[in-house]
DNA sequence: CTCGGGATGCGT
DNA sequence: CGCATCCCGAGG
């Protein structure tokens, strides 16, 4: 599954020519419409065009009218499939904290106008690092419950023993 | 545990 | 249009 891939990798927002980086410790799976978890079960709305759209781009939404959550779009355009990133490990030019989905958005300063970025672009990317060795748990997604056996699917996952991971 | 906060999707 | 709901975080 593509979210393990992501575990141990580098997120960069680059922010007036500073590089704001921070290594991914905590995900969660969403599948596609027939997930009842991920907002794309709602079918294709405004919202969720970025979703279904073309893989390797950024999905940025606006949660509880105040913390943004950035996800990102796994399969190909038309499955409506992301991987929400949970959590992060300081790296470089971070202040704030970055254990929660809310946090590391502010930490990165990564908003909706990023909504739809391009993750191959220089703004906002991914970057695979020499792999360091760690062990991956894998349990139930935070704050799904709503989402009958769906929210009991095994789709977060996060490194074992990291200290920046949201819920241990 | 409570509660803020605003967009969203859906029913009317 | 109204309104319940939401992939959360801070504070008690």
């Amino acid at each position: 599954m593509v979210a393990q891939e992501l575990l141990g990798k580098h997120v960069v927002h680059v922010v007036r020519g500073i590089e704001r980086v921070g290594r991914i410790v905590e995900v969660e799976a969403y599948l596609g419409p027939h997930d009842r978890a991920a907002h794309s079960c709602k079918g294709l709305t405004p919202r969720t065009r970025v979703m279904f759209g073309p893989p390797g781009h950024a999905y940025v939404y606006l949660i509880y009218g105040m913390h943004h959550c950035l996800n990102v779009v796994t399969e190909p355009e038309g499955h409506g499939s992301a991987v929400l990133i949970r959590a992060l490990e300081p790296v470089s030019n971070i202040s704030g904290k970055t254990c929660g989905p809310g946090l590391l958005c502010k930490a990165l300063g990564v908003d909706r106008t990023l909504n739809g970025a391009d993750l191959l672009g220089e703004q906002l990317y991914i970057a695979d690092v020499n792999a360091e060795d760690f062990r991956i748990n894998r349990r139930p997604r935070i704050g799904v419950d709503y989402a009958g056996a769906w929210a009991r699917r095994l789709l977060r996952f996060y490194i074992r023993g990291n200290a920046h991971v949201s819920s241990p």
